[in-house]
DNA sequence: CTTTTATATGAATATATGTTCATATGTTAA
DNA sequence: TTAACATATGAACATATATTCATATAAAAG
């Protein structure tokens, strides 16, 4: 069990101190709300989303998502670090051509993971 | 069935062309990128996710939410704005003051529900 | 070894987003 | 009706992020 370090509110300071405080037990402490929230800025841009949903079911180099996507090289490259840094992509030399594909074959269950854990809610 | 407008690429333009264009006809459209990339907006913040867990079992005044995540009173408001017009939140005021709570009973299964429309892999 | 092609990356810029301040709105109590 | 309190909101500001440009790196071809 891990020991989390509380400040209660107490009765002077707030009316409802009492629901707030029972909250605050339940709260995601704030590195699980930093890594939480990460994972949703990886995907809450259209280029990434766009990337992401080319690759789903196939592997791809940089020109054609370049190609496919319409967009600048540079672009395309520094999006792909943001995603390889996040381990959510992986890829592959073949001579002068990288391949990206997914890193995960479940992105889909990953992220459902991290719902359930930090999102289920109590009976 | 919907009618898409897609450009082909020729074989002169791009070695791996036909791929290219096998991708092209599975890719979402601007729409629902955009759509998919707004709901990962609202989760992609520390603030709003705090606020979020903070009602995933109870409902809090805006001066609660201020006391319970140490915030001024004016950052909650904006963030709670967010919220409602996602429509991910839902208010009713008693006296002065008013209580937010969310709006669906089930987000988990909503993301859930985006994530296999838009994420669901060929086999 | 030089040139060409594919990709990566640092720096500059543009843009979007979150927070704060000041103040408006709406409700209750005096 | 006025004062006090809770919340909302526009504007200013600070910060984060995406895109572009220029250039570096790395592999292949000549």
């Amino acid at each position: 069990m891990e020991e989390k370090e509380l400040e209660f509110i107490c009765e002077e300071k707030h009316p409802h101190y009492q629901k707030i405080n029972e909250v605050k037990c339940t709260e995601p402490d704030t590195e699980q709300i930093e890594t939480l929230s990460n994972m949703f800025k990886l995907f809450a841009d259209n280029t990434r989303l766009r990337i992401i949903c080319s690759i789903l079911n196939t592997e791809l180099c940089v020109c054609d998502l370049c190609e496919l996507l319409d967009l600048n090289q540079s672009t395309v490259s520094h999006q792909l670090q943001i995603l390889r840094n996040a381990k959510l992509v992986k890829y592959r030399r073949e001579g002068k051509q990288i391949y990206y594909s997914l890193q995960d074959e479940h992105i889909e269950q990953i992220i459902r993971n991290k719902f359930s854990t930090y999102f289920r809610r109590g009976g």
